[in-house]
DNA sequence: CCGGTTTAGTTGAGCATTCAACTAAACCGC
DNA sequence: GCGGTTTAGTTGAATGCTCAACTAAACCGG
């Protein structure tokens, strides 16, 4: 019986999961530590905020929503009541479905999106793009895509 | 006036801050997922017992402790005490400082592992490795370790 | 050795997320 | 078009995290 023994990682494979673990977790603690400090929000809200202002009419269905921000249906539905009470989107009645909720970016919200991106883009270009070559990036867009091909089509 | 002027990501650049974003966060939440479901507890509690683990005496400040796991002092405090309520691990006072505490793994707790790791293992390679060719390995433990140098030493 | 500063760790409040249960509407096969 | 199934979205309870405030002990300069 094969299947009862555990592969375990190797000293390389040990050291490449902990540096990765590592840095994403001190990566995404960091941009959330600054835009919450920033702008008043996770970054989760931030990117909610994002893919509505991208959407035309800057509406989406919830479901849709959720899915471009990967995001739960339960957490954006959490998550809208917060926006929804800052003023910074509003829930609309689906025309086409009596079952659907579409999210609006109000104004206000994309005034706070707008005051939030700089400082933020900024982040991600001081502690992720300038700390990789050009080459690694490219490897890293590689891996990423091979990663998430993997978790999100399975 | 440039440091007013934001500058903004490329297409390029777009893509590979997006895929990053969406393989890292589908990655830990599906290691996560598993790991509740199948030993009961969160990626972060069994990062801890990790570390007990490999130290020596099973011991360790729980300064060390929190910097081993990459966790802040209040989350550490916090975790302990709900593994200390599920008899994985025991709190010691330090007999060299009287400020300090010891997190000692029990031997409940090192069974708990033992029983988590093998699944868990097979998670990181199924997810991970087994999706990478061995030189995106090397590129992934190479890329993190910039970024880890950059976020941890500043 | 005394007073200010730093370090160790804990605590509570507030917030975000998960999971499971739930309502309601749309879909689908016959 | 009726009844079972799927889909859309929300809700509440439980859990984990963050931040700021706090206690207590160690350190350190004069």
């Amino acid at each position: 019986m094969l299947s009862v023994m555990t592969r375990w990682l190797d000293p390389d494979e040990q050291q490449t999961w902990r540096a990765f673990l590592t840095a994403s977790r001190a990566l995404m603690e960091t941009l959330d530590r600054e835009l919450q400090r920033d702008a008043g929000m996770p970054h989760a809200y931030y990117e909610i905020l994002v893919r509505l202002s991208e959407a035309p009419q800057r509406t989406l269905r919830m479901s849709e929503l959720a899915d471009a921000a990967g995001s739960s249906r339960s957490r954006l539905s959490h998550a809208a009541t917060r926006l929804e009470a800052s003023g910074w989107i509003r829930r609309e009645d689906c025309p086409t479905d009596r079952r659907g909720q579409l999210a609006v970016l109000t104004d206000e919200g994309f005034a706070a999106l707008r005051a939030a991106a700089p400082g933020h883009v900024a982040g991600v270009r001081r502690h992720l793009f300038d700390q990789l070559s050009p080459a690694q990036v490219d490897q890293l867009r590689r891996i990423s895509e091979a990663l998430a091909d993997h978790l999100t089509g399975s």
